[in-house]
DNA sequence: ACCGAATAGTTCATTTATGTACTATTCGGT
DNA sequence: ACCGAATAGTACATAAATGAACTATTCGGT
């Protein structure tokens, strides 16, 4: 009995009660809200002890992922799925604890290129093991052929989600 | 050409950098992520012209789902995926704007029903069809099956992802 | 070469969300 | 019946996130 049925009794109600509100996509939509929530909460739980949570953590993750040659501020913001101004706030974070380094890009002065300093990476290289634990538990639930029909559904579905958003 | 590439391309190298750290989890947690704040964003933009957010709509959708029988304010939260103490400051919201009824439960006085006044079904039945349509878009992605598919995998999911918070 | 439009990023005020402590009530074992 | 533990909800201080305005730089058409 997940806490989910409510969600799912809600909406079939409002379907009877207004037959135009679509069943299948108000719940798919629900779903991925009430996962993201539980993720988040579980992720803050886990990081709480590094002094991090989970907005930082993605930050963090995304960083060591590009090696040394780092990133822009926009394709870390593209990257970690959060606003520019958000990102800013918590690059200064970062920063001010010494885990990440930011410089002008030559090519485009525009742009900020950041990346982690070694204390950076050895912050991450840290929490990576519990946070690994921690994914291989939700990866549990599937064998290989459903995580990869999973995986397909979920791109296909922020496809849409993004072409929704660009076209309003 | 999908933002979310970037993010895979992190994901893979850092799983080449450390291999313990799981690349389909990680996957499906970051696209659940994505897609969720996707569609936060663009139910924020459709839903400003009513004077609210994502979070109330969802709040106020729960509640024209359950007729007039009313919630308590756990049940609410549940539904929502939502803390207590967000409901609570959203409900004091919807309140105030004349939406919603609360009344103590006579069976369990520590608890309190909350339900939806005319004026708040009215409300809802104002953004009920843009905001259907918004939903049937994301719909319009997968067939009837693929559908099916996708919620069965988002609810089993859900479900780890409830007991890994549940046993931490 | 010039200039208006577009892009990258930050700042700032405000809104939204969270953790924790607290009150009131009910539950359950004795 | 009593009392310690558990539950429901709120209050409050703080943190996280956002929209909008702004600066600096680059782009693109003429």
């Amino acid at each position: 009995m997940s806490r989910f049925d409510a969600t799912e009794n809600r909406i079939n109600l409002t379907h009877q009660r207004f037959p135009g509100y679509p069943r299948e996509p108000a719940m798919l939509v629900r779903l991925v809200k009430a996962i993201s929530q539980h993720v988040h909460d579980t992720a803050n739980l886990v990081l709480r002890q590094y002094g991090l949570n989970h907005t930082d953590y993605n930050v963090l993750m995304m960083l060591y992922g590009c090696q040394q040659e780092g990133m822009t501020v926009t394709q870390l913001r593209d990257a970690a799925a959060e606003k520019s101004a958000n990102v800013t706030r918590v690059c200064n974070i970062l920063y001010d604890r010494g885990w990440m380094a930011r410089f002008a890009d030559p090519q485009d002065r525009r742009r900020v290129l950041v990346s982690l300093t070694p204390e950076g990476e050895a912050l991450v290289e840290q929490f990576l093991p519990s946070m690994s634990s921690l994914l291989n538990q939700y990866g549990a639930a599937f064998d290989a052929r459903e995580t990869a029909q999973l995986e397909n559904l979920l791109k296909r579905l922020l496809g849409v989600a993004e072409q929704i958003e660009r076209e309003l």
